[in-house]
DNA sequence: GTCTATACGACGATAGAC
DNA sequence: GTCTATCGTCGTATAGAC
């Protein structure tokens, strides 16, 4: 019956980070987490011992997961680094325009609540950030950027999307995400050089 | 006897915004801001009869007019567009990493958090958002870059920095903030045209 | 305008039956 | 593993003396 417990847990750690991303991480209690998973507390505490911080944690790497999810996939369909770039970027402003500009990125808002009240979320963040700024950055090597100035550029990306999304929520438009995946396209082209018939 | 108590009301503020910026606007409470001013309860809600909400409104204000103020000594001393840019995020990131990377944006955090829930903070953060991109619009457009380009370019670089303040308190370095500051002061000297002797 | 005392709810966390 | 009842604390907000 592992199986049942594990389910639970999963979903405590989704409800968790839906939760994050409308009303933060200090504005989202416990109550709200174990009524959205319709699970009891009792569960919660079997789950995740170490209580909120722990399902923190968990709801920042889920995050982690899903996002990086998102890139692979554009990584693989999109024809160029910019063209991924690009169908990212496009693809996270459906997200924000969709939900009526409600939801956030959960790892940049549990950055700036705990980063310096918790080591613990804010490594888990800064794993986060991390596992986007990887795959972005072979990408880019893989078009022929050298592998420092990948690197660099592949954290700027990440950077301005994050900034796209803040902004974006607060104006409610798309406008600034929009900018953001023109400006993102050019500078990976600029930076491209043509390798394996890719472009 | 109207001096003493503004000087309570802007000290009341003032402390709300720099909690905000390690805690976030949930977790910071009334009697730690209280007791940070030094003021006593029942000043807060003269000064502030809305409560939590209009000291989050009025801790927002004060953090647009200080980074306002912030960018346009930065573009009055630099020689150049790009420059005053490099000058505006350079200047951040030393307030970032002197502080142990414990201070972050407290508009940004405030959009994450109360975006979905309060409209008149939500306001308030994309007034400040706007504070920002209006006057960085303007010394682009100085700088020959046209006027619909230059808001989308305006916004880019807010949104660049918003993200990079983030990333590199996420990762405790400033390597996100220094990427940033050369990819936009790149961003803008590719985009102006040399005017008036501005280069 | 300033300050203290307090109301009342929500929070995170725990105990213990099942 | 699941669930309920409950503890102590802290949150925001208010009342009323000065």
């Amino acid at each position: 019956m592992a199986i049942k417990g594990d389910l639970t847990k999963a979903r405590l750690a989704e409800s968790m980070l839906q939760l994050i991303q409308t009303s933060g991480y200090s504005g989202t209690g416990l109550n709200a987490v174990i009524e959205h998973a319709s699970a009891p507390k009792g569960s919660m505490y079997f789950h995740f011992p170490e209580g909120k911080e722990g399902l923190g944690v968990a709801a920042v790497e889920l995050a982690a997961k899903q996002f990086e999810a998102l890139i692979a996939e554009a990584a693989v369909s999109a024809g160029s680094a910019a063209g991924a770039a690009r169908a990212t970027i496009e693809a996270l402003a459906d997200i924000v325009s969709e939900s009526n500009f409600r939801l956030g990125c959960p790892v940049s808002v549990v950055t700036l609540e705990m980063g310096a009240e918790s080591e613990r979320l804010r490594r888990a963040c800064a794993a986060a950030f991390e596992s986007w700024i990887a795959p972005t950055s072979a990408l880019l090597e893989a078009n022929g950027v050298d592998a420092s100035e990948a690197r660099s550029l592949a954290t700027v990306v990440v950077s301005m999307i994050e900034g796209a999304v803040i902004v974006s929520r607060a104006m409610q438009s798309t406008q600034p995400l929009v900018s953001a995946a023109d400006v993102v396209a050019d500078l990976i082209d600029q930076r491209c050089k043509p390798v394996g018939g890719m472009r």
